[in-house]
Parts: structure tokens; C-alpha cells; sequence
DNA sequence: ATAGAAGTTTGAGATGAATCAAGGGGTTCA
DNA sequence: TGAACCCCTTGATTCATCTCAAACTTCTAT
């Protein structure tokens, strides 16, 4: 028997849904089981890959929480996205055969390796798969699209509950929550994913709070009143 | 004869090094001469595909240039980028089989239709033809990921100065003045994609020449100092 | 050619977020 | 369990950009 005790198959994870094409023929399924080559364990505060390293693979989150982010030669520092269970990141790498980014673990994770020659090699076969990675690299743009038009054109309170809203939703289709959640990042990591400081990260939620459209304590969050920050994401403060 | 007079050929289009995977087979070159299936003409201020348009094809831009921009709820309005000759459009829309952006032409402009289920068939068969795919979507991720940090971080110089940097870049590279350029857009899209208001726009290029940086007559800009405006990219402001 | 529309520049004042600063609270690791 | 460190909050002040306003220039279409 193989060494690794539990064979790595995405046929039978209760992530398949939210990371692997869906409908596929047991035929399909088999062949997607070679997609995934190993896992990796990343720890708290440690990196998945970094900004140069080669790029070999996609990683599929399976457990855990990241943060990506960008360095820009004088220290300035952007995070370009937070990741959870289910999704895939490394995307970055294609290009120029190397990251440029670095995917930091926010709590202890662990992530499925699909080697990248591998995905391609099946996805010229299995059809589905083809699809599916088309249509994730085409959701990461879109991702994208919307953050600029949050940093483009919102203001502080309206980014933050954008950010939460976004949060939350992406835990719920998870099963969690759809008013609770634990944030897994600092006020200073928001602040940078919302192109704002800490400090004002803090007073907004302060802010937040005194209108009794959440609670917080600390890294907590209750959200109270979720048409309130739906409001605030959908209507343009004052119009003329 | 075919009655499009000339046949549309991607073998002997002198873009090609631009928007086609470089150092094919004869063979291979023949089948993705089956990839754009027509052109297309779009006129100054008209829409390619806009927000909702069901998806069916990319578009290579063969003359002029566009704008993609994405309308909120409220009538805010954020430019995603500006496109110019040899560059694909319309990978938003791969997700969920609907565009999820405009793309105006700012100039009278011709594009290469090329069906999406077309490219997704010939690139499981053209290896260098998936990979290229692959790549091009990667690299509008990483550089919305560069537009991230622009607009979470920079100043408005900054901002206007990385802006400049990147559109001389590119007209560089399709064989236009590295010093010169007409821009192709009003003070107002270009602010709408920095995150700034058109009056910051005129008043940062205002800066600008009384700093003898660039020369600015209307849309005609020439860039007098191109160290000053890297230094101002690459520079943070202030140390602590 | 000309009127109107659209785009640009510049000024003055308002404002939202950044900065600087200090204190308190929580978490982590020895 | 304790202590150091990191994180968070809040206040006071500054500053960059926005807003509002007006005049000017350049395109566009009749």
C-alpha cells in the first residue's frame, strides 16, 4: 500500500463542489483524480509561495485561510485578496512561470498541489475541466473588477461593509454563519486590502458599532443589521 | 471566391507576435487561422459587448482603442482599463457566460472575433494555444493586481506618473515614440481609472509641466524627464 | 462658418482620511 | 503563570483630494 495512508481523491472531498467542475462522468472523475499530486501543510504566518518563486502548481485550499499580497519595491505593501476553503490560488504564476505575489497562511492551512502541466494535460481531455479552470481564472478577474471600483470610488465606511458583506457571503455558501463571523486577518491587513489605514479601519467599525449595525469584540463580529451595510454598498451617499 | 474579400488569417497578420502564441508548426498556424471566424468594426463612443451581454466570444483588438468600465447600481462608474491594438478583450465574461463590463471604442476600431467555444476546441489540440490562453488571462490578473496597489496606495502623482510609465511602455513595444503619446481618453476616464476626480487629473498633469516633467497640449503629452516619473513610481514619499 | 456641446483648467473652500501620539487589552510563548 | 509583544482603540491635528464654481478652449454638427 502506498505510503501516504489517505489517498489524496477529489471524488470523495466535501470541497469537490466548490473547487472541482460538477456533473462529471465517474470516467471524468477518475482522471481528475490525478490532478492533485500531494498536500502541503503551510503554518500560521508562513508562506505558500512567494513573490519569484518558480511556478510549478495551482493550490486548492483545503483548510485554513490566506492572505495574498504584493510588495512594491519601496516597502509599500498592497493584500490583494484574502482566500478560504475551496479556493484556488497561485493563479499569479502563469504568466511569467513565476509568483508574483506572496500567499501567507493567516491561521495553520493546508492546500491540495496541482501541478500545473498536470491540469493542463487533463483539461485538454476532460472537457469539464477545460471549462472550469477558464471560468475560475475568469472569476478572479471579475474579483478584481469589483475591488478596484471599491477603491476607486468608495468611501472608508462603504469599503468596509462591502468587505464584510463579501466575508460573510463566502462563508455561508460554506455553511457558516450568515452573521457571525471571525476575522482571521489585523485591522491593519484589512486596511491594506481596502486601501486604508488601520486606524481608520478601527473607527469605522467603531462607527459601525455606535449605529448598531454590528458588534465587535476583537477579531468577532456580529453583524446586526445587514440591509444597513447592504445600503451603504448600494447607494452613492449624496446625490445632486 | 469567399465573398469577404480578404481572408482573415491570423498567419500573415503582422499583430500576431502581439496576440498569438509565438514559434508554431505550419501545421498548428493553419488551425488557428480557424480561430477568428470574422472582423468586426466598432465606432468612436459605440460598445463592443456591454454589462450583461451574453458571452460567446474574445475579441483581439486589431485597430484603435477601448475603455472597459463597469456601471455600480448607483450610477458610480469605474474604468477597468484601457486596451489597445494586440491585446484580447472580453475574458470577464467566461464566468458566468454574460459580460460583466463595457468596452467602448474611444476610436473608430477594428476587432477579431474569435468564438469562445472555437478557442476552447482548438487549444485542446494546440498546446501552445492553451498555454497562451492561460497566459494572457494570468497576466490581466497580475496587472489588475498592480492597479490594486496603485489605487490602494499611491498619491495622486504617483498614481498619474505609474499611468503615463505604463501607456508609453506599451505603445513602445507596438513600435510608437517612448517619449510620446496622444492619449485617447478625457481627463475624466483617466481619472475614473486612477481613483481620482477629473480636476486632480488636470491639476496633478498641471504640476507636472510646471515641474518640467512632461509637455501636456491638450491630449498630446510628451515626456520630458522619464527618470523623474519612475522615480515617482518607485519611490516611497516619505520615509519615517 | 458658427453655435452649441463637450472637455479642460484654475481657484477657493470643505472634508474625509492620514498622521502622530498615547494608553489599554489580548495573545502567545517560555 | 507571567511578561513581552503585538494588536487595537481613541484623540488631536494635518493634509491631500474632493467639491463647487467659473471661465476658457476645443471639437462637432448643422
Amino acid at each position: 500500500m502506498n505510503p501516504e495512508a489517505i489517498k489524496v481523491a477529489c471524488s470523495n472531498c466535501n470541497l469537490r463542489e466548490l473547487c472541482m467542475p460538477m456533473g462529471l462522468s465517474e470516467n471524468d472523475l477518475d482522471r481528475l483524480d490525478d490532478l492533485v499530486t500531494t498536500r502541503r501543510k503551510v503554518k500560521r504566518g508562513t508562506t505558500l509561495f512567494s513573490n519569484g518563486d518558480k511556478f510549478t502548481s495551482l493550490y486548492a485550499i483545503r483548510t485554513g485561510f490566506f492572505k495574498t499580497c504584493l510588495a512594491s519595491e519601496d516597502g509599500r505593501d498592497q493584500v490583494t485578496g484574502f482566500q478560504m476553503a475551496g479556493e484556488i490560488i497561485g493563479l499569479d504564476g502563469i504568466v511569467n512561470d513565476q509568483h508574483s505575489c506572496d500567499a501567507v497562511a493567516l491561521e495553520d492551512a493546508e492546500v491540495c498541489v496541482m501541478p500545473f502541466d498536470r491540469i493542463e494535460e487533463i483539461s485538454r481531455e476532460v472537457t469539464a475541466l477545460q471549462h472550469h479552470v477558464h471560468k475560475i481564472m475568469s472569476r478572479e478577474i471579475v474579483r478584481e473588477h469589483g475591488v478596484m471600483l471599491l477603491l476607486g470610488s468608495m468611501r472608508a465606511e462603504e469599503r468596509l461593509a462591502a468587505f464584510l458583506l463579501n466575508l460573510v457571503q463566502r462563508l455561508h455558501s460554506r455553511g457558516f454563519s450568515q452573521t457571525e463571523l471571525v476575522l482571521r486577518m489585523t485591522r491593519e491587513e484589512i486596511g491594506s486590502y481596502l486601501g486604508l489605514k488601520l486606524e481608520t479601519v478601527s473607527r469605522t467599525f467603531s462607527k459601525f458599532v455606535d449605529d448598531g449595525i454590528v458588534e465587535v469584540k476583537q477579531r468577532h463580529v456580529k453583524i446586526l443589521n445587514i440591509e444597513a451595510l447592504q445600503r451603504m454598498v448600494n447607494t452613492q451617499p449624496q446625490c445632486h
